[in-house]
RNA sequence: GCGUGGUUGGCGGAGUGGUCAAACGCAUCAGACUGUAAAUCUGACGGCUUUAUGCCUACGGGGGUUCGAGUCCCUCACCACGCACCA
């Protein structure tokens, strides 16, 4: 058993910064410094296919948890995922099946590796108890909350006013998941604010089962890129821990101004007075390019290495700023050497039909070779390969015969 | 079960017999401007080509009326609301 950390500065930071909300806080923190080795339950969602920064928040925090040596409990909630979650839903979620979710968690786990050390964290599939206890323990979980508490939940006040169904099943959701806590014994349980009224049902059903109440840690929602939205795959403002350096960098560097304290508070290591500084250097007038530029290098730099870092802040002043070519582009075999260029762009999906690819090159958006191709009835280009074609301001592709 | 209303593009939402590839808004994409952005301005935003007052495919599914149908009728599916039980 590693050994449990209890420096009261060190604690004090783990509980608060990038910390939305501590319930019991004090209780929590006694519990820290008591040198016992607590139990932090995390519950993951298997519909998500990859990780994106906003699933880093939380784990982030755990493994500050893991580092002051205490236990990470992982719960994968294949089987609350056939219910589906209803935070944040105006419907109900469609099931997943079984292969869906081996494939997700597979790849879940590939990504969250890359935050905390698996090898110390204990994983747990929900399905183990809940398949093999049925019903008995529904009839039990079931009388741990009532109808009134389980619809004072904003979600479901909206679906209820906007006349949407909500499944007695989804009413259940709370409470499955705050039995998963009373089956690992959590002294804490993490997640996001989102999570706040599932993971209060949790220290309930704790309660009903007459075991002591988990503590709760919130952390604050990250918006994506957007700056406005909280940042979904679904809605495309995500940034994959799982992507290529470059890919990272690109979208960091496409957060707003004023999310840059935020994503070095949520998303890197920076110290509170590390913060600070940014903070003051951004107010002072500083060029907020060059501050993110720092960002997305750091947050390259943690998912890849700091070498990696480094290239893609190059590559990025190269391609962006100076508009050139980048180092590395992915070619294209092409099977023939006349083409049209709408073709081209088709078949190269750089467009997504041929009409958008005269689009596109009407406005001018189509260059070869750093040239811009305006003219749509240029039926076809002869190629010899090494042809460099890009659309837009990001997308380049090689020709290769 | 009965009744009423609804189902239009990535989303919201117009359109009630012809000029609808579908107003308007959001999202998205391209161009200009820039700090990579953001904001702003311009343009595009179903597909195909012979680039045109061009052709094809679209308004939940199927069928019908009509010279002509998101638009009228029938039918099926789904959704919402109301009624019915408690009275």
């Amino acid at each position: 058993m590693s050994k449990i950390i209890t420096d009261e500065k060190i604690i004090d930071e783990v509980l608060f910064r990038g910390v939305e909300d501590v319930i019991e806080k004090e209780h929590l923190k006694n519990a820290l410094l008591s040198k016992k080795q607590l139990r932090i339950k995390f519950g993951v969602d298997p519909t998500a296919p990859d990780l994106h920064l906003g699933h880093s928040v939380p784990l982030r925090k755990l493994k500050q948890f893991q580092d002051l040596g205490h236990k990470v409990v992982l719960i994968i909630g294949d089987f609350t995922a056939k219910i589906g979650d209803p935070t944040g839903r105006n419907e109900m979620r469609k099931p997943l099946t079984d292969k869906e979710i081996k494939k997700n968690m597979e790849n879940y786990l590939e990504h969250a590796e890359k935050i905390l050390d698996l090898k110390k964290v204990e994983v747990h599939y929900n399905s183990e108890w809940f398949l093999k206890e049925g019903v008995e323990t529904m009839f039990q979980l079931s009388m741990a909350g009532s109808i009134q508490q389980i619809l004072r939940r904003s979600d479901f006040k909206k679906r209820i006013k906007e006349g949407n169904d909500i499944t007695l099943t989804e009413t259940l959701y709370p409470l499955f998941q705050g039995y998963d806590s009373v089956k690992i014994k959590a002294d804490v349980e993490i997640g996001g604010t989102d999570q706040l009224f599932n993971l209060l049902m949790g220290r309930r059903v704790q309660r009903h089962y007459n075991m002591p109440e988990q503590d709760i840690l919130t952390t604050p929602l990250l918006e994506g890129t957007d700056g406005v939205k909280k940042m979904s795959k679904s809605i495309g403002n995500y940034i994959s821990i799982g992507e290529k350096p470059f890919s990272i960098f690109e979208k960091v560097m496409l957060i707003q101004d004023f999310q840059i304290e935020k994503y070095f508070l949520l998303c890197t290591e920076a110290t509170q007075n590390e913060i600070k500084k940014i903070s003051e250097r951004l107010k002072s007038g500083e060029n907020p390019r060059d501050i993110k530029l720092e960002l997305a290098e750091t947050i390259v730099g943690i998912y890849h290495s700091k070498k990696a870092g480094e290239k893609a802040k190059e590559e990025f002043i190269k391609v962006f700023s100076k508009k050139e070519i980048p180092t590395d582009v992915e070619e294209y075999k092409l099977s023939k050497k006349e083409i049209s260029l709408a073709e081209l762009l088709a078949e190269t999906k750089l467009a997504k039909s041929k009409s958008d690819a005269r689009r596109l090159i009407e406005q001018g958006g189509v260059k070869i070779n750093d040239e811009v191709h305006k003219d749509t009835k240029e039926n076809v280009v002869l190629f010899k390969g090494g042809e460099i074609i890009q659309v837009g301001k990001r997308r380049f592709l090689k020709i290769k015969i």
